[in-house]
DNA sequence: GTCTATATCCTGATAGAC
DNA sequence: GTCTATCAGGATATAGAC
């Protein structure tokens, strides 16, 4: 790396544009350029457009999973084992919600893990499979501990529609303005994880849905 | 349209494809393909790639929006207006896991329209909006009802979290299956609805969250 | 309506001068 | 490390015979 900051110029426009448009419509001249920078350099500085979709995830994921265990080693830490449900969720909500309003392109990172997570067949999270699941074990031990009674189904699937909520609210910042026409302020960070804490704890507590509907 | 069915086989490959792979990194080389038929036959009986996408797109969205508004109907015309919340959101829900289920590539357009929702900055969301919109207002009048004191910051921040439940849930078959080491089984769609029925409705009727987190 | 052939452009990637 | 020039391949789209 030079003093110019080539490899870091071409993170944060990559990071920007894969936010936006995603990663397959995006080219790396269309990188270069925003980035300001000479089309050989993406191939010299990270080897394949591949490489360096890995390397736009890799800066940020670290960070953010090791600020998710710090928050909830200290909540654990501090009740001694028996932490709350509301805050084992805001261990894992707001550090990827307030990452969204930092300055060095956390907002696209962001979105970008929320697309991630939408796109199924996706061989960049098989990549980085391992750094999450050692995230999800902490998580789904400390989820066990506060629900002991839930049953092994009805978790999996409380957690699948958690994701699915915590991906769209930070891929999309401007939905929820646009339809409650402005009632909701994607700005306020403290309101968006309390809403998204609320809802997943109420999810996670309701009782076992009836066997079969009659209609 | 000729009696061997080239459009239908062209949108039948195209929603398979697109639902696989997104719809920026499927050509049209790749469909024509998949579909046994001729290199120029998406250019002359639908125009260009983009028109394709929206015609794959307006086949099955109509289908399943008059479903859900027939449900809505129906319960509200048995009910007296009087609709129970899990019986809005199943109205809501149960047509689009149920076409997952269904032949004629049902399966692939749910994950479409999941993944639809999942992009943001989506040219043709934006075209499609129109006809998502009339259902939209509708079940706006019906949640309302059955949540008469809901703020209207809370309602349109879990209606958000919601969809962003439902378009995992359609995008991604099999997560929940692998993650819980086989608990959850993807098939069993009644229990998929249910699931889904019983979070959401639970996050719709949780508390409102407290004005402000001390940490 | 179907097909072949082709036009035109853009893609990721690289070789080699500086 | 940076740049220009260029490669080989694949993309969408079309022209024109059948």
């Amino acid at each position: 790396m030079t003093a110019s900051g080539t490899q870091e110029r071409i993170l944060d426009a990559a990071e920007c544009l894969f936010a936006e448009h995603g990663f397959g419509d995006v080219s790396v001249r269309q990188v270069v350029h925003t980035a300001g920078v000479n089309v050989a350099s993406i191939h010299y500085h990270f080897g394949s457009k591949e490489a360096l979709v890995e390397a736009v995830m890799s800066r940020r994921l670290k960070p953010l999973n090791d600020e998710r265990l710090r928050l909830l080693d200290e909540y654990e830490s501090r009740d001694e084992g028996e932490v709350a449900l509301e805050d084992v969720l805001y261990a894992l909500i707001a550090p990827a919600v307030k990452l969204s309003r930092s300055r060095k392109g956390g907002k696209s990172f962001v979105r970008l893990v929320g697309r991630l997570f939408a796109e199924p067949s996706n061989t960049v999270l098989e990549r980085l499979k391992d750094r999450f699941e050692v995230v999800f074990i902490r998580f789904h031990r400390a989820f066990k501990r506060t629900l002991p009674a839930i049953r092994k189904r009805d978790y999996f699937w409380r957690i699948h529609f958690i994701l699915g909520a915590m991906s769209l609210t930070l891929c999309d910042r401007e939905r929820p303005a646009a339809w409650s026409e402005g009632s909701c302020d994607p700005d306020d960070l403290d309101e968006v994880i309390q809403q998204l804490v609320a809802f997943c704890a109420a999810g996670l507590r309701s009782p076992v849905p009836r066997k079969k509907r009659k209609r």
